[in-house]
DNA sequence: GCATAACATCATCAATTGACGACAAAGATA
DNA sequence: TATCTTTGTCGTCAATTGATGATGTTATGC
């Protein structure tokens, strides 16, 4: 039932004698600020890890310091967690990715391609993916709104850029127009989920794999729209 | 931290005089074989919702029995989430959709609309996804392997069929494939996934969407074989 | 040097939680 | 009805776990 993590504990230790280590992580005090920043960080791996039911004697063994100490920087477990999601979670999407996605002075598949990869690497991780999903399956309410109104708005704009592109015209419901675009969404992001949760073959380079599925959008993406209004008719 | 399910409770009770209600759930004793389904299929919604760490007394709770009565049947807590995962999650792939997957005589579009609306209904449930997520976060061994073997087979089969349909040539490389077939796939998947862990939108029917992901993954099959080939030379 | 405040640990509490021994109740068998 | 097996509950133990008061320790201003 546990057991896992006992490989990361007994190694930022033994420098008793030898004060000011010249990194981190030496024993010594530290001003409040930098101490805080060092747990923040230190539990966002340790939740991704092990579950927002992860114990916070284990997450203080792993920050080398006592767990009497996380309370002086968090009130409670929950503002600790609250701390964690807030920053690494909902802290990671970039303003420049609207800019850029919407520089029609480019092809739209160099765009999707150049985004794509780019969310893959800064916020599709494994670190963010776990703490998202974590926290996704224990009802925690913790703003996935916020996300779900960021990711909403780059689903606008790719199909806006590709409709424009390719000259076709967009239908009016707005919730299919969502649909369509989580199709290259949700096809990016399960292969993050895939890699990162089910360890799963990493054979082929990342920017392939992107470079196939913008490809396949680009190439379905009329004839997606096609199927929708047909049906309505 | 927890306090939710507390609804649930308190239904399964009252009948202490009038032995034998017409159905299950009464009060009264069972023989060993139905009992031990009953548990079993409770323990699956339980960890389902509350995730692996649920509590034995809670799930005892829920099934209306004492948390002692729980090791009558599995020695262990452990053993029981082992016989859930088995049941539950390893027990849901159907043999017929290989079969109907390379039925000829039907167009590969009706038959990819056919399975994957089957294939979300009757495995990618809320219960389903939510089980799998939540071992998938825990490095449960549990057995990860043999859905992975299975679903590389769907993946081959259907690759196969459209590329025969479509008289387009499959590359050599098996990693490659795969990955292409996953475009699709991982889509219907992640669709699930946002259905029944973000409960975001259903405003569009279950098979619109699936008919436009099928609709998207034909007519962008052929590019995107072109994508990754041309790439190579 | 000395006082004060901030940094940090130890010991411990109360609630939780997996597990189990002892015992009661129901049904079968004779 | 007497006996025995199976089903089921009660009470409890030991380990865990979030949280906190008391106390030690180091830096810094004066």
């Amino acid at each position: 039932m546990k057991a896992k993590s006992d490989k990361l504990r007994e190694i930022g230790r033994s420098n008793a004698t030898s004060r000011q280590g010249a990194n981190a992580d030496r024993g010594g005090r530290l001003p409040h600020a930098e101490r805080k920043a060092l747990i923040l960080e230190t539990a966002t791996e340790f939740f991704a890890e092990n579950g927002l039911t992860g114990q916070t004697r284990r997450l203080a063994d792993e920050c080398g310091i006592s767990q009497r100490l996380l309370y002086r920087f968090f009130p409670t477990k929950e503002d600790l967690l609250a701390e964690v999601y807030r920053q690494e979670i909902l802290g990671v999407f970039k303003a420049v990715w609207f800019a850029d996605l919407q520089d029609r002075s480019r092809p739209v598949e160099q765009r999707l391609n150049q985004f794509y990869n780019d969310y893959l690497e800064t916020t599709l991780t494994r670190k963010w993916l776990r703490l998202f999903l974590y926290a996704s399956l224990s009802e925690a309410t913790m703003a996935p709104d916020y996300i779900a109104s960021i990711v909403t708005q780059l689903l606008d704009v790719i199909m806006r850029e590709v409709a424009h592109e390719q000259g076709v015209e967009l239908p009016d419901d707005r919730a299919a127009i969502h649909e369509m675009a989580w199709t290259l969404h949700g096809s990016v992001s399960h292969y993050a989920i895939r890699r990162h949760l089910y360890q799963a073959s990493n054979i082929l380079p990342e920017d392939r794999v992107v470079a196939m599925q913008v490809r396949m959008f680009l190439a379905g993406f009329s004839p997606m729209i096609s199927e929708y209004t047909d049906y309505l008719s």
